[in-house]
DNA sequence: AAGCAGGTTCATTTGTTACTGAACTTATTG
DNA sequence: CAATAAGTTCAGTAACAAATGAACCTGCTT
């Protein structure tokens, strides 16, 4: 196994951490670790040694979460597929969906605790707080890294 | 079904969503929308009908995981269990270290690009800054919190 | 030290999810 | 309009993860 096809496993790996698939992330390390930004369905096909269908699904699901683009070259009827430019971003979008809705979780649970006065309430008001502070603030990053690299 | 048992299965489904056990979930759930902060392990393996095996190995997860704290009361040899108050924290901090090995990641794939001059890698290396840049800003953003706060 | 309360561990069952491969769609080219 | 190319869909299988329940620790209590 080179060094390559090694990272390209551990890229799997880490993606099934997650509970995601493994071909998705082996995908993405393909991807990566590519030389060019013109990688084909076949290409990843035979590099992976992977089905057709575990392909075409795994790019459909890295599409739909924006980490990967197509592109087409014209005079060529195959698709084309690299890293998205905003996949960081886009993991922090998804990151951030992610609190939000643990917030929304929190704010529902907390209704179920009658005495206003109770500690667990007070405490659990307080988890709350920061989480909107934080919902407030992560927003302001992106603004933050704008300005310091758009001109 | 009532309105709590609900929200109870409902933080379970969240959290299978995010490919972590329902029944974690569900132990969630009850421990937030408790009116006490003193739930014992028979507590919740009553009120959510699970089996021992499953409410230990979960209790267990989320103690890792720092979402619960186990505490005890003199003179009763039960162990309680409670949200952790640092629970956003340490979600925030779990996700933190997601976008800090998604980084490792990306540095490390980017190395087999050979050819300095690449667009690929041209483009590559700028999500790296991005990434290392939200390194370094998120946990300011919980020193802005605390001095709000603090005082 | 026998009995019990509070938990943990682990083999087995149960349920879910991902991968494969073949059949199918859709578009293009001779 | 047949043949091919590019990709999707889907039934079946394989691999994996979670819940159960019983056996097992470990430390009180009498």
């Amino acid at each position: 196994m080179t060094t390559k096809e090694k990272y390209i496993e551990d890229v799997g790996l880490f993606y099934e951490n997650y509970g995601l698939p493994k071909m998705a992330g082996r995908i993405l390390g393909y991807l990566i670790s590519s030389e060019s930004g013109n990688n084909s369905f076949d290409d990843l096909k035979e590099a992976l040694k992977a089905s057709k269908g575990s392909i075409s699904g795994n790019l459909n699901l890295l599409l739909t979460q924006k980490m990967i683009e197509k592109h087409m070259i014209s005079g060529d009827r195959k698709s084309y597929y690299k890293i998205s430019l905003n996949s960081l971003e886009n993991i922090m979008a998804a990151k951030m969906k992610s609190v939000t809705e643990f917030k929304l979780i929190f704010k529902r649970g907390i209704e179920f605790n009658s005495d206003e006065d109770s500690l667990n309430k007070k405490n659990l008001s307080e988890i709350l707080k920061y989480y909107e502070f934080l919902e407030q603030e992560i927003p302001l990053l992106k603004i933050k890294w704008d300005k310091k690299n758009k001109k």
